[in-house]
DNA sequence: GCAACAAGTCAACGAGCGGTGACTTAGGCT
DNA sequence: AGCCTAAGTCACCGCTCGTTGACTTGTTGC
């Protein structure tokens, strides 16, 4: 950190993705500078561009990551919201990846495409496996669900939401995420 | 809209707010620019400074509206998705006025806290009101489920909810609705 | 009909942005 | 030891943005 930069490539990149991340995560896509990037990191803005080509590729490489949802089949419907949730706090405390992805997906069309992707990808498939029905509503739903939470929680720390432990949130969304993965779906 | 512009400032000045509405909505904050707005009207950038001061305080005044949700009090559980699920339909798709704010509360704290006030002046109390007990948790939860279907049907546009009707949303929201605002909570 | 005042225009500013290209310097290889 | 390549620096361009202040023009009350 305070060293004097060792001219080391492969480290400089990664230390230049950990505040990309940070930035888009704090700040969105347009507020972040690639002269704040660089800053943070201690080198020349000139230097990004270098690696990443342009800001646009530098967030397509920031944003890239694996959610690693766990396997839930086989499991009783009570015990999914025990599974998935540990997971979720991890993914939205970690190192805000996905916070700056679901912050410019708000105002940027090539994110929010990389944002149905992502969930088309990694969490329906883990979703659709145990749903009796209507696996593309359900997942839907649920992934509506735990944006909204997040959303909440992390980015406008409503009360009610951002105040209660990781215990307290996990069993409130329990019921929620045990009915939209396996409850009667509607009769119309 | 073709016509010479009048020289009529109430009539401007209302143009004005629309038409930023609908560019805060569309583009979120940082991307809608004062000269865009301004073009959109037909009229010059220096004007929209001289009626509102400066960009955050257009997006104020573009961003102050009222919900009117209804009155739940006396309505049997079931009943209320069925009364509240219209005013979302009609919250979200009409001029895009609460589309705007969510999306710049993405990343301007101004615009979060502007979103906090909103939900605790007039969704919390109509939903408190009717609550058996932890009325903020379960306000907040419902806040959150809310805030998630908007996002993944109006903004990201995620199958499985974007392509329901409103009677389709209103029939697999009804029970999540229902559950968070009345059912039992949670024993620790 | 004419002045006065508001509504609207015009040109320009300073700052910050993403991005470019030529330069300098450090470090590993022979 | 000395070079050669890659890592990092530097000065700068062109652009767009929000904002300013001085100007012009239409409308309205007398």
């Amino acid at each position: 950190m305070t060293a004097p930069r060792s001219r080391n490539a492969k480290e400089t990149r990664a230390e230049l993705l950990a505040a990309a991340r940070a930035r888009f995560a704090a700040d969105g896509y347009e507020r972040t500078t690639l002269r704040a990037v660089a800053a943070d990191v201690g080198i020349d803005p000139a230097l990004v561009i270098r690696y990443f080509g342009n800001k646009q590729e530098l967030f397509a490489a920031a944003a890239e990551f694996t959610l690693d949802l766990p396997d839930l089949t086989g499991l009783a419907p009570e015990e999914i919201a025990g599974a998935l949730l540990p997971r979720f706090f991890a993914v939205w405390e970690q190192d805000g990846t996905f916070l700056a992805l679901l912050r410019a997906a708000m105002t940027s069309p090539t994110a929010a495409e990389k944002m149905r992707e992502v969930f088309a990808a990694q969490v329906a498939p883990r979703l659709t496996a145990i749903t009796p029905d209507h696996p593309r509503r359900r997942a839907g739903l649920l992934g509506a669900f735990v944006i909204g939470l997040a959303t909440s929680r992390y980015v406008l720390a409503n009360p009610g939401v951002a105040d209660l432990s990781h215990d307290e949130l996990t069993a409130w969304a329990e019921p929620v995420v045990r009915h939209l993965l396996t409850g009667p779906a509607p009769t119309p």
